[in-house]
DNA sequence: GAATTTTATTTCGAAAAGCTATATATTAGT
DNA sequence: ACTAATATATAGCTTTTCGAAATAAAATTC
């Protein structure tokens, strides 16, 4: 296949990311939420409650980057530690009323939006992009995997 | 359209967004480029020299921010700066043969690793892959300039 | 032409993100 | 029982990022 393939392939989907990209802090009741918080409150609603090594591997960052993340949350009270009951070394992360009530006030705006423009695919489209994602992040894991 | 779609969707994109991410810095001769930094070498070396406001806008940064990161990359002889012949408000940024020869010698390896997944795509879903990319950008970015 | 408004970039201060090195405690393996 | 591996936390440092404010140039208005 050609370089330039894969070139516009690249190009195109960095814009889709811009596109989608929010970086703007979230503002609820004088509360700044970050788009890193965001990413870490969003995925404790879909996950559920996950321990930091997860939560460092989904957002790709050290561990330790993430014990301080975590941090934050907790003193804005939208996060809350607790230690597994099956591992004392492991700290599951869950979120609290108040950060999954912050979640769900912001979360459906954003789906809203994507559903908007995502509808405006056919169905066949449709599944065949979210085929197609799944298809490649697989392939890109696997190369990962093995470097 | 279900609701169960667009988070599909959402998820999967988001994996493979992290997917591709290349947070760790590039050690090239005993330098450490970041990831932003590599975006905005990238960036000048498929667009050509750019203001300080065109790449912030790719990067959808704050034009504060950017002028900071192309600080330190001047610093680094890997761009320099000059006043535009047009305006003379307006700095263009571009390459030194020092960055071109730094993002040539990593570029590649980059395209390698994204062409080696993509390839194994069939040429029909690579095809379609782009194609679905854009055709939602362009719907979201429409979305974005009547709100 | 002068005054005002808008635009492009820079500087500064503060906060968040992110890394590495190191430490501590717990669990797993021998 | 001892050693190795694992999960998280802490500290120090750099980079990123924002908003506020400033400066200079260009555009607009009168």
């Amino acid at each position: 296949m050609e370089q330039e393939s894969v070139v516009m392939f690249f190009e195109s989907l960095q814009r889709l990311m811009r596109m989608m990209r929010q970086s703007r802090p979230w503002e609820v009741d004088g509360l700044s939420i970050t788009r890193v918080q965001r990413f870490i409150l969003s995925t404790l609603t879909t996950q559920g409650p996950c321990t930091i090594g997860q939560l460092a591997e989904r957002l790709d960052v050290r561990p330790s980057t993430m014990s301080t993340m975590v941090d934050r949350l907790e003193l804005a009270h939208l996060v809350r530690r607790k230690t597994s009951p099956d591992d004392a070394r492991v700290k599951i992360v869950e979120l609290t009323d108040e950060g999954s009530a912050i979640v769900e006030s912001v979360r459906s705006t954003i789906m809203r939006e994507l559903a908007d423009s995502f509808t405006q695919l056919t169905e066949a489209e449709q599944h065949t992009f979210i085929e197609l994602v799944r298809k490649l992040s697989d392939i890109l894991q696997k190369q990962h995997e093995e470097n």
